[in-house]
DNA sequence: ACGCTACTTAGACAGTCATCTAAACAGGAG
DNA sequence: CTCCTGTTTAGATGACTGTCTAAGTAGCGT
């Protein structure tokens, strides 16, 4: 068995996570581990001018207001969207670099040692 | 749905997750939404071979090795690592597969969301 | 065969989470 | 001001999860 076989997609490589590293960093797979919050996100990322209001975002599931609510602050609070109300309406959009840092993780090799900042 | 797919590149934007897709991702994102898990599979991914041994990985945590066999058994169910038993001692080692697909799927629509204007 | 080590399974318990209903808060319209 | 719609907060409940101890299975050495 070819044990070298991590050099063609070699995820979470270079060095392994450190307690301090992992604690920080699973709270943001875990806001994202629901089918209904990565709906959430995905709908909000996909949404025209990159954002979305909570009344779009409702209608898609079959769920209570309050239920999604919940998992919209779920994702606020990871730092995984953003919001603003405007007049009557409150939109959420994506915040990329948190993405972007979570899709490194587990891609190409890099944000192990030192990304925290 | 093949989750082994790395290039099949199903972004998060391009197009909203159906409820089936978000249904079948959510549980790979909840397989490391762990600090104790991530750092299983980032100790396996850089283990010298690209695999270890559990005797290996429950060093490295104040953790009853109990424990860790089920964090490994998560891990194991949801396709994210696989594993041999070879003589005395079962050996680990990362399914890159999985790992570069869930990556695909955060990296390209954090990097179009970014970019949408 | 016996005992020793490596690992997993089973069962229990405490803590967390997704969801709901009810109620509160915010803003626009009459 | 008062009502109506949109959104969030509060509290409750059933389900799931991480951890443990105790016991079971698997292979090695004597």
């Amino acid at each position: 068995m070819d044990v070298t076989a991590a050099e063609c997609c070699a995820p979470l490589v270079c060095e392994p996570l450190n307690e301090a590293e992992a604690t920080e960093l699973a709270p943001l797979f875990k806001a994202i581990a629901d089918p209904v919050r990565l709906r959430l996100l995905s709908l909000i990322a996909c949404h025209e001018g990159g954002e979305a209001c909570v009344c779009d975002l409702t209608v898609a599931f079959d769920l209570t207001a309050p239920t999604i609510s919940h998992h919209l602050k779920v994702l606020k609070q990871a730092g995984l969207i953003d919001s603003e109300r405007r007049g009557t309406w409150v939109y959420y959009w994506i915040n990329p670099g948190v993405l972007a840092r979570m899709s490194a993780l587990l891609g190409p090799a890099s944000a192990l040692a030192g990304t925290s900042a």
